[in-house]
DNA sequence: ACCTGAACACCGTTCAAGT
DNA sequence: ACCTGAACACCGTTCAAGT
């Protein structure tokens, strides 16, 4: 007999990777690595050495190793706060009067959060099989939240129904992508172009 | 008195680029470099090592260095035939009875061509100022192409005014950069989604 | 259980010597 | 003028030894 199936929420899921239980001392260097990832890679790119992340860090590199097995799992987990907030303003995004609005608003929030590291649009790409479960995590938890406001906004008629997630995020990552040197506002006016492409 | 300014129509620039004068050694170097590079970017992806292609090619890997001074050009170089095919492709379509109708079929080619290989569309992204200019001359005759089709396309009202070429195109490299793993279809699918959101 | 830093392997880049 | 391959520098990854 199997074990009972996961039906546990994504978002569940996510919170629990993304903070595992660790010895203290452990625990510590976790957060150094966290707080010197972040301003390397701000200052330097997602491809700077990660050995300066180590030494920034105060810690030997093979123990960023051991804790990121991947620098995409370094980059997405210096955002864990910013997909969290991002399905928490989905799930209250549900009672939104307007169905459409709703995914709108909730497409520009994406963006907005996604637009502000660099490189982390390219590391929110779907569909590497390479990911760790931690990545995979991160993205069914922005697949579960946007899926339900897309749904919606469909039943309500306000959003065709030939769209799915997937390719919706696939895009609104695209455009954060392809904009990344001209700043947000360049984004927003690409993501109106596509609101107004997949509306009916 | 300075020169005279550089009138030259931008796809005859990247003619002269692409088909430099050449002793016939270095330019039996030069071939042989472009075919192994093109296989082995086809077959281990767009980060295989520069060494590999070099020992292929029969040649030492600074001889590499010094015809392709980044992987950059090299990957642009083994599709200057798919860039000057799209530049003839769009001249053609200048011809074509419904204006809005050339444009998505030039997007589609594009679309295609840039599809066709691997890591290319990432190198095609346009905007990097570090460029050399080789590969600014395939930008720019690929911008020179599609801004007449554009153009010609909002002077006949099927087009919003509001979208520029260099916007137009980095959203499309970015749909083939985010389905790259997914082929074609998918990328035709997303940019179905942007041409109904660019029509007027 | 976790950490360390040195060792290793790999790859891009440069350069002195060659034709 | 162009080519060569070895030397160098850099960085990701692993591992034996330590707490």
């Amino acid at each position: 007999m199997p074990q009972a199936p996961p039906t546990t929420d994504p978002r569940a899921r996510l919170t629990e990777l993304a903070r595992p239980p660790m010895r203290a001392d452990a625990r510590r260097n976790y957060e150094a690595l966290l707080d010197a990832a972040d301003e390397i890679f701000s200052r330097r790119g997602p491809d700077a050495p990660l050995d300066e992340i180590a030494r920034r860090a105060g810690v030997g590199n093979a123990t960023l190793y051991r804790h990121f097995p991947s620098r995409r799992d370094l980059l997405v987990a210096i955002c864990i706060g910013d997909v969290e907030a991002l399905c928490a303003l989905g799930n209250r995004l549900q009672r939104h009067p307007g169905a459409g609005e709703a995914l709108t608003k909730w497409l520009r929030a994406y963006i907005k959060h996604v637009s502000s590291k660099r490189g982390l649009p390219a590391a929110f790409t779907t569909g590497r099989r390479e990911d760790s479960e931690f990545v995979s995590a991160c993205h069914a938890a922005i697949n579960a939240t946007g899926s339900a406001l897309l749904k919606k906004a469909q039943d309500a008629d306000e959003i065709r129904d030939d769209v799915n997630i997937v390719e919706l995020i696939a895009l609104v990552n695209a455009i954060a992508i392809a904009t990344e040197s001209q700043g947000l506002r360049e984004a927003n006016r690409l993501l109106g172009l596509v609101i107004g492409g997949i509306g009916r």
